[in-house]
DNA sequence: CATGAATGAGGATTCATTCAT
DNA sequence: AATGAATGAATCCTCATTCAT
């Protein structure tokens, strides 16, 4: 529970919920991220949460709005490092080379997917299917990261430290080799060894170098 | 119809179905891919596909039985190419370099996938979920090709073609680059425009040689 | 059951159901003219009607859909008698006095309210809340009636048999007349003994004649 | 709001209530009377009202002893004038005659309906359905008003005024006229144009004289 | 007095599955 | 083989009512 209470307070800091909220939505997350949301009853979720299943609908008035408000909040929360920091980081710092970006980059992403590894499971599942939340990712996440992305890139490329091509391209290819090193290590083979320090090198690496000797 | 068709031949060649059941199988695979396995209903398959709903349980004996035996032979012909061709390719032409077998995985990859989109669209959303395509999963694909790409990097690494690396690690990089890709292209952003000679290039050189000037 | 079957007959000649679906039919009629539409559960209904709740839902998409399946034909059923008969008697019998008229119109309403009367009563309960019942009502029943009876007000006025007065407020005060008996008869007071023709002379004098000396 | 509370005054003169108590009957009154009292929420009264839920129920115990509080003291109002004026009337000025007691009788009871009307709207609705209302009906409504009433006919037909007739029936045929003509005029067209004055004389004259020439 | 969160029984409706035809 | 009516458990959700604050 105490690591479910660091999730909670992760992703809800400010906002101030009833006790049996907090549990509605702890459980909720678990049985989304295990099940499903279609294959999730809220008979369950109450259960799982010691409440009745009318408490559920007293703060949710449907099962629908119980996963967007789980999920919707996220969003926020997973744009907040690329926008804020590293936006700056690169702006403040003229001198920084592009691995140390990448480093600080997929450093601050691994400790937030960490973390948020149930949530993002569901956001994962249930984005294709939400046309309400799939709006909300495209617009919030997808649209200004990626602008914050291309001006990072570009900002490199200006110094000389990357190669010529068009941004977005640079940006899809270093973004899902972030990401498929992340979701690998979280979320496909979570129960290997890993040895992160050495693996996050390793993607860095490959970013800037490739495999050919 | 047509098309579907031609994806039904391409998912089932050797089988023999009778004509209701190709209907049902079709019908399935464009709501399983639209709306997930849980939230499509046995009624609706039966209405799409023009049948009884009785008839759907005289060949399935469960919804989840319908489903697994859609995606279980998926899987059997995604690794197809993988074993047979590419492996052959290898050991048959060992002058070959990296670059044009890369090249050739692609192309291949991208075929199959764009064939098969629905499917795999389903394969994605149901294999977290279902223990037993999970376990098919594992066993067929992940770790038969997984052997099989260990195999090909060390012969590339022994050829001197490619840096030292654990080829586990390599694979990971690789791969994810590849279906990073293939999935921006075909699933994440399917309507955008694509230069797929183009982006499939860019791909290779990335996983060659990265993006540091 | 003999009873309610003839109801049935009554309400639905033509049209063919199956066993259960005039069962579910039987027991909402009964239900809904207890209980009211609100207060009567479609569980309630199933176990009287002897069938699963889901048969219900088989044959009506929602419960309401059940309630306005029952009361619609009730409305072509109760208009056939002013429109085709009456109508016709008066024109094809211009000798005809409106006394005979009345009386031939007041016991084809008495012995089609008798028959109908759970029906009605559910009609009288639930058209003011039921949007969808209160048009049909009004464009079927109350428009087309009315204007037939003040043709034949009209009439009767022409053959100098009827004071003069606006057919309409005539119309209104000899309905109100008539239904005030039988529904007094019917509805209000079903368990007091009732000389039927005797009370219906009474009513025919009354509205001819009032109660002045 | 100041229709409002004039009908609350109207309704309980004497009674003192709370603010909070009367906004709730106001709002319960305009719900009953919209949608039925089965298909009417307390959560929606209790917000109409602009109070907690369990305000209503600090002062009723159940939802039907509050659609009870509502219903009873107007079943005294409506007796009221019967029992009190028109006894009174007709004793003590027996010279007075059969129209003249009719015209005061109508129009006593036209100015109430019109006051009383989303109440009255409930009482028919829900009468049928609440036993204890029922009772309540026919031993001080139905029972008492018709024994004055059947009175006030004999006093009539002794004074010649009045044909032979049993009493009784000549009250049903009297008693339906007068609230056949209400009812049209405020619950079934109470959008139509109405010229009250010439209505009321149109339907005395009716009740004495009948539409006969 | 007043609140409103909490309850859990009960509501309408959906669903996968069965079975007589 | 195919049907589709029938099932009843399960689903999401609502509601009157309670009770700690």
């Amino acid at each position: 529970m105490s690591e479910d209470e660091l999730l909670l307070e992760q992703l809800f800091d400010e906002e101030k919920f009833t006790d049996k909220q907090k549990k509605i939505i702890v459980a909720a997350i678990e049985s989304f991220s295990e099940k499903g949301y279609a294959a999730t009853s809220t008979n369950e979720i109450a259960k799982k949460a010691g409440v009745a299943e009318g408490t559920i609908f007293r703060h949710y008035k449907t099962k629908k709005e119980l996963l967007v408000s789980i999920i919707a909040p996220l969003m926020t929360k997973l744009i907040g490092p690329v926008i804020v920091n590293d936006f700056h980081k690169v702006l403040d710092h003229p001198y920084e080379n592009a691995e140390d970006f990448l480093r600080a980059t997929i450093e601050n992403r691994r400790v937030l997917i960490k973390k948020l590894l149930p949530v993002i499971k569901i956001m994962i599942q249930e984005i294709p299917f939400q046309p309400e939340l799939k709006q909300q990712f495209l617009d919030q996440i997808a649209k200004k990261v990626f602008d914050r992305i291309l001006i990072v890139i570009k900002g490199f490329q200006d110094k000389g430290q990357l190669i010529e091509m068009p941004p977005a391209s640079m940006a899809r290819l270093a973004v899902t080799s972030i990401f498929g090193y992340l979701f690998s290590r979280y979320i496909f083979f979570p129960e290997s060894e890993w040895d992160d320090e050495l693996e996050t090198e390793r993607t860095i690496q490959f970013i800037l170098h490739g495999i050919a000797k």
